[in-house]
RNA sequence: GGAGGGGUACCCAAGCGGCCAACGGGGGCAGACUGUAAAUCUGCUGGCUCAUGCCUUCGUAGGUUCGAAUCCUACCCCCUCCA
């Protein structure tokens, strides 16, 4: 994996652009490629906590890419940008980070991204080195690099302008910051999201005003979450986490539909295209889809975990679900109840199965509880202490539960 | 600064004195069918010491009333038009 080959031009634009959605320019690149030296290539991360799931290895794995045709990477963590705030999309004011916590994020960030970057050609920077020091005067001279009119080509800043939302000066600030980043760099290429192209432009300009070549931008697009509609983010749900276990995140990942499944390999997969494309033909030939779903899950959750482990998660997968079989390693938890038995639901509840004891009493009703696989009707039921149980609401929420009498009470 | 419109459960959106824990849609969860896919059909979608019971919810705080999401008052927020 460490091993830099040597690949034409053309085969690494080819990858390069796989997936991706702009590319600026590409003659550029062709030029820079050609010249033979290992290229910089930067892409800026936030500072807040790096919850990392699979939408953010999009653009990671490009990266890796990159590295795999021997170029160097900086993983730029924007710790003085993070000050501002980057006013893209939605205008929610970020909270300020102190140092501990910065440094701390970094950790995660590195625990998380060698699963997929070679560190040998990873360089881990932040912006504050070169902005903590700039004095006003510097910073004055920066902003003397652009113009309001070209800061206002930004759709969401225009958008904001021209109905009258305001546009603090200190939001004009972030492009310049960010864009001074590739100087201080001295950035062949920067990529960054499809909302961040705006920002990558600004670091061209700027590049070209030090008097530096301006920098190729590449963007790489929001993956869709396992709806397959709105992006993979936090807030929606939606996500597979670099963190989920094995066999949490094979389960995810086999959910996905047949057509977002296309998607994840192209974004996810690091299996060569032409590969992808037998396995499309494979399946249009009449090949079981799940089956080709297979393959992605073990690809990604080894990738995470260890291929041992996918490929545990896919025997245990096959075993539940096409045999019905309970989930492995499903430890015992033990709750301690004042009396000789509990209501079932009240157990729900506190085993996390159900938000509410009346969502308990609900889900008894559909028939969706399963006390030791044997389905529970009546709401009613009570569950004694001393025994294990393995309680289950529907096909994927599964417990194993022993009750202990509380010796204090009689 | 002036005029008008609006804030309802996760989102959209009805309701405009009791039949309202609140129509309908979306989303979500569950059941059936499956490949834990899609599509389709069905049920559910405030909480509770499980009760034909209680508590909380219709921007906020008061008030009128036997009774309010619905009426009144004040306040906060949002939108549109004019300046």
């Amino acid at each position: 994996m460490h091993t830099a080959v040597a690949t034409s031009v053309d085969e690494q634009i080819a990858e390069l652009k796989r997936g991706a959605v702009d590319l600026i320019q590409e003659a550029d690149l062709r030029k820079r490629l050609g010249l033979g030296r290992p290229l910089r290539v930067k892409a800026g991360f936030d500072p807040t906590a790096p919850d990392l799931h699979l939408g953010h290895t999009v653009l990671i794995n490009k990266m890796r890419q990159f590295q795999q045709f021997g170029h160097d990477v900086i993983f730029l963590i924007g710790d003085f940008t993070g000050m501002i705030g980057d006013p893209t999309g939605k205008n929610v004011t970020r909270p300020r980070l102190n140092a501990e916590e910065v440094a701390a994020n970094a950790r995660t960030y590195q625990e998380q991204i060698y699963k997929i970057l070679d560190r040998e050609r990873t360089t881990i920077e932040f912006n504050s080195r070169w902005f903590g020091s700039m004095s006003a005067s510097g910073l004055i001279e920066l902003a003397a690099k652009h113009t309001v009119a070209r800061m206002l080509e930004r759709d969401d800043f225009e958008k904001r302008y021209r109905s009258g939302q305001p546009i603090a000066i200190h939001e004009f600030l972030y492009p310049l910051v960010q864009g001074y980043d590739s100087v201080a760099l001295r950035a062949d290429v920067e990529l960054g999201g499809t909302d961040q192209k705006f920002n990558l432009l600004v670091g061209r300009h700027m590049q070209e005003t030090y008097g530096q070549e301006p920098q190729i931008v590449l963007t790489t697009p929001l993956l869709e979450g396992l709806d397959g509609v709105q992006k993979m983010s936090k807030s929606l749900g939606n996500t597979v986490a670099i963190a989920d276990p094995p066999q949490q995140m094979f389960g995810k990942l086999m959910s996905i539909s047949d057509t977002l499944m296309w998607r994840y390999f192209e974004l996810l997969s690091f299996r060569p295209l032409a590969d992808i494309a037998r396995l499309r033909q494979a399946v249009a030939e009449g090949r079981n889809p799940r089956d080709v779903k297979f393959e992605l899950a073990l690809e990604i959750v080894a990738r995470f975990h260890s291929t041992a482990e996918a490929e545990r998660a896919q025997a245990d997968f096959t075993a539940r679900f096409q045999q019905g079989a309970l989930p492995a390693d499903l430890p015992e938890r033990v709750l301690t109840i004042a009396t000789a038995s509990a209501r079932l639901t009240a157990v729900l509840k506190d085993l996390g199965l159900v938000a509410s004891t009346s969502e308990a009493t609900r889900k008894i009703e559909e028939g969706a509880v399963r006390v030791d696989q044997e389905k529970v009707t009546n709401h009613r039921a009570e569950l004694a202490a001393g025994a294990s149980h393995v309680l289950q609401v529907g096909k994927r929420s599964f417990a194993r539960v022993r009750l202990e009498k509380s010796p204090r009470e009689a």
